[in-house]
DNA sequence: TCAATGTGAGAGCACTGCTCTCGAATTGAA
DNA sequence: TTCAATTCGAGAGCAGTGCTCTCACATTGA
C-alpha cells in the first residue's frame, strides 16, 4: 500500500509539471519556480523538495514532451498501410509537425537554441531519438521490400564510418548507408521547416504554411525512397 | 566638427557592444546589462544613456550580425564564375555556414528560438533578408540564362499567391513561383543544418560535420537547379 | 511510544532589468 | 566670457529571479 505520503507526492509532482506547463505555454520560455508556487500556493523553498533545481524541472517537462512527441509519430505512422513507405514516412512527418504546432513552447524547448548553461542529461538521449526512430524504421522496411535501392556507402570514408555507427543500431539496421544519409538530410529539412513555422520566421512570406509544409514533405519522400 | 561629446558617445556605444558581444559569446545567451557596465568600470545605469533596454542592446547586435553574415554571403558569392550557378549557390550556403560556425552565440540570437517578451524591430526585417536575397539572385541569373527550365506555380492557388508577392520584389523577380519555392525549400534546409550543427543536435551521431554538410549543400544545388 | 525522516514556510543572499534623483561636466548661444 | 540648457555618471532603490539554510510540524516505521 503505498503510503500516503508517497501518493501525495507523486501527486504535487504532477500538479507542478502541469503549472510549469500552462505557464511555459502562457509566458515563453523563461520559467520562474516562484511564479509556479504563487500559483500552487505554496512557498517557492518547497519546490525544491520535489525538484532539485529549474533545469531539473525542465528536464523533466523536456523527457515527457520527447515521449509525447515520439508517441504522436508513431501513433501516425502504425495507422498507414505497411506497404506504403512514402504514406508511412509522410504521416510521421505530418505527425510531428501536428504535435509541435500544437506545443510550440515545448518545441522550442526540445530543438531551439540550448539555454547557455543547461546540458542535456544522458536520461534525454534516448527520448529524443524516438521520432528518429520512427523515420528510420520506415526507411528499413522500404529496404528490406526493396523498394528502396541499395547503393554504395558515400564518400568520404570518416561520414561512412559515422553512418556505419548508426547502421549498429536494431532500430537502424540495414538501411545503408546511403539511404539513412537521405533520411538525415531529410530529418534536418523536417526540424527547419518546422522550426521556421513557429519562430515565425517565413511571417508575411509565406501565408499558406500547411500547403507549404506538404509541399515539402513530398519533395523528401520522394528523395529519401527515390534518391 | 562632430563635437567631442558626440564623438566619445560613438566610441562608448561601440565598446559597449564589443563587451556584449564578447560576454555573449563567453556567457552564452543570456546577456547582463550589469556585467558589461561592470566590465567597462561603470554604474549599470549609466548604459541606459547608450541603449534604452536590453532588448534594444539585442536588437542592435542582432542588426549587425545580420549584416555581417549578408556580406560574407555576398563576398563568397562574388568570387564564383557568374554562370557557375551551382558553384555561386553552394558558396553561398558554405559562406553562411562558416560565419555561424564563427559565431555561433550571434547565429542563436538570429535564428534561435525566439525570446519570450523579444518582438523583432521592423528595422530588422531588411537585413534579416540580405542572405537569403543572394540565393534569390543565383536562382534569378539562372533562369535568365535558361540553365533552371520553367515550370508551372505549384497549388495550391494559396501558396502560388504568396510566392507571386515575393516575385514581385525586385530582388527576386523572373524567378518563376517553382523554382522560388524549390530555393525556400533549399533555404529551411540550409537553416536546418547549421541549427543541427550548431545546437549540438548531431552530436556523438554525425562527426564528420564538414562532409555532411557538403554532401547536403550538394543534393539541394542540384535540386533547386534542376528539380 | 518515539526517534527518524519528510515536508512546508520564512528569512536571507546574490543576482537581474530598470527607474529616479542628484550633482558634475559639456555644450552652444548671448 | 558668461550662463542657461543639455548631457552624463553614479548611487540608491524597487521588484523580480534561483537557490540555501534553518526551524517547526507532520508523517512514518519500529
Amino acid at each position: 500500500m503505498t503510503g500516503l505520503r508517497a501518493r501525495v507526492r507523486a501527486e504535487l509532482t504532477a500538479e507542478i509539471k502541469a503549472a510549469a506547463r500552462r505557464q511555459l505555454a502562457a509566458e515563453g520560455a523563461n520559467l520562474s519556480l516562484r511564479a509556479i508556487a504563487r500559483e500552487l500556493g505554496m512557498a517557492s523553498s518547497a519546490l525544491y523538495r520535489y525538484f532539485a533545481s529549474r533545469d531539473d524541472l525542465l528536464t523533466a517537462l523536456i523527457l515527457e514532451a520527447y515521449e509525447a512527441m515520439g508517441e504522436a509519430a508513431e501513433r501516425a505512422e502504425a495507422t498507414v498501410a505497411r506497404d506504403d513507405y512514402a504514406g508511412r514516412f509522410s504521416a510521421c512527418c505530418h505527425a510531428v509537425r501536428d504535435w509541435s504546432l500544437a506545443h510550440p513552447t515545448e518545441y522550442a524547448l526540445l530543438y531551439g537554441s540550448p539555454v547557455p548553461g543547461y546540458a542535456a542529461p544522458e536520461a534525454t538521449i534516448g527520448p529524443a531519438n524516438r521520432p528518429v526512430a520512427v523515420l528510420g524504421s520506415v526507411l528499413r522496411d522500404a529496404v528490406a521490400a526493396g523498394v528502396i535501392e541499395v547503393a554504395p556507402p558515400p564518400d568520404p570514408p570518416e561520414l561512412a564510418a559515422d553512418l556505419a555507427r548508426v547502421l549498429a543500431d536494431p532500430h537502424f539496421a540495414g538501411i545503408g548507408e546511403a539511404a539513412l544519409l537521405r533520411g538525415f538530410h531529410a530529418w534536418v529539412q523536417l526540424y527547419g521547416a518546422i522550426s521556421f513555422e513557429l519562430f515565425g520566421r517565413l511571417d508575411n512570406v509565406v501565408t499558406a504554411q500547411d500547403a507549404f509544409f506538404a509541399g515539402q514533405v513530398t519533395a523528401m519522400t520522394r528523395y529519401v525512397l527515390t534518391g
